[in-house]
DNA sequence: AACTTCTCCAACCGCTTTGGA
DNA sequence: TTCCAAAGCGGTTGGAGAAGT
């Protein structure tokens, strides 16, 4: 049986969304909340389907987004989540306060990848590309996980390399911001974690499942940073900083994201990506 | 200056998962 | 337990701007 597509196509607008747009998603959404994605467009007076009204405000809207490129921290903590989790981008987005699954995603594709194909790395078992010559057994098995998505994750995930610590080494020139193997994510699998690693709260984390739940200590600039109350008295207010385009929301910064942000452990100016 | 190619990313599509009746 | 609606998720597309010729 066929799936009742998400939204009457007919009436219902679709493409780039106007600055309109945005102001009356977010005005709904401060003043009501999300009760329901689909009944969110009516109510707000959009001639969006919900699904659309949800991924505006997931990726574009909601106020604890961060904005610009990902900082080499950013992008080390993307590559040590991809070794272990495969393309679940949201579980990995999950771990990197203000960046959303979509961003994460797009930089993988047009980035990190690129990076690592340039350096001779499989970008999807993160082992040296050459291995694959070298051992056919192998490639046999990363074509499959290569093909298949996030159907195949688990598969991925029991296939990773030991080598995956060398890769990140590579990649980040051996200056990351660790400096050391502190940070490297052991990846042999869930029973054969480095019992040094597993001392590591970092690493702890970072090999967990679960979202964070907002104790960890590196996000507490981050979370104390959002002030969401700020931000709503300003976009719910009478004068509104809308001024027929978009721009204002690149300033989201200015509600106290941009300044600094604590990831995966690293202090990270997002504004220029030094590291501390 | 004009055209083509490349790059980036917002948005869409459709499948999967979740939760309630 | 089954069914269905809604939400979540990941892959893909298309358009705009940048870079190259």
């Amino acid at each position: 049986m066929g799936r009742q597509p998400c939204c009457d196509k007919l009436g219902v607008k679709r493409g780039p969304w106007t600055a309109e747009e945005d102001r009356k998603l977010i005005n709904f959404i401060l003043t009501n909340g999300h009760c329901c994605w689909r009944a969110v467009p009516k109510l707000a007076g959009l001639l969006r389907c919900g699904k659309s009204c949800r991924l505006r405000w997931t990726n574009y809207l909601r106020p604890d987004l961060k904005r610009g490129l990902l900082t080499d921290a950013e992008e080390q903590v993307v590559v040590d989540l991809h070794a272990k989790l495969g393309n679940r981008w949201s579980k990995i987005a999950a771990k990197l306060p203000g960046r959303t699954d979509n961003e994460i995603k797009n930089h993988w594709n047009t980035h990190i990848k690129k990076k690592l194909i340039k350096m001779g790395i499989d970008p999807v078992t993160h082992e040296p590309l050459d291995r694959k010559t070298s051992s056919p057994a192998t490639t046999s098995h990363s074509v499959v996980t290569a093909d298949s998505t996030s159907k195949s994750d688990e598969t991925t995930k029991q296939q990773q390399s030991p080598q995956q610590s060398d890769v990140r080494d590579v990649l980040f020139d051996g200056s990351s911001p660790t400096g050391s193997s502190t940070n490297t994510v052991s990846t042999g699998g869930s029973s054969s974690s480095s019992s040094s690693h597993d001392q590591d709260p970092l690493v702890k984390w970072l090999l967990e499942e679960d979202p964070p739940t907002g104790d960890e200590p590196w996000l507490n600039d981050f979370t104390s940073s959002v002030d969401v109350d700020e931000f709503s008295s300003i976009a719910a207010g009478p004068e509104l900083p809308w001024d027929g385009a978009t721009d204002w929301l690149l300033d989201y910064q200015d509600f106290g994201l941009g300044d600094s942000s604590l990831v995966d452990g690293y202090m990270i100016n997002s504004s220029n990506g030094a590291k501390f």
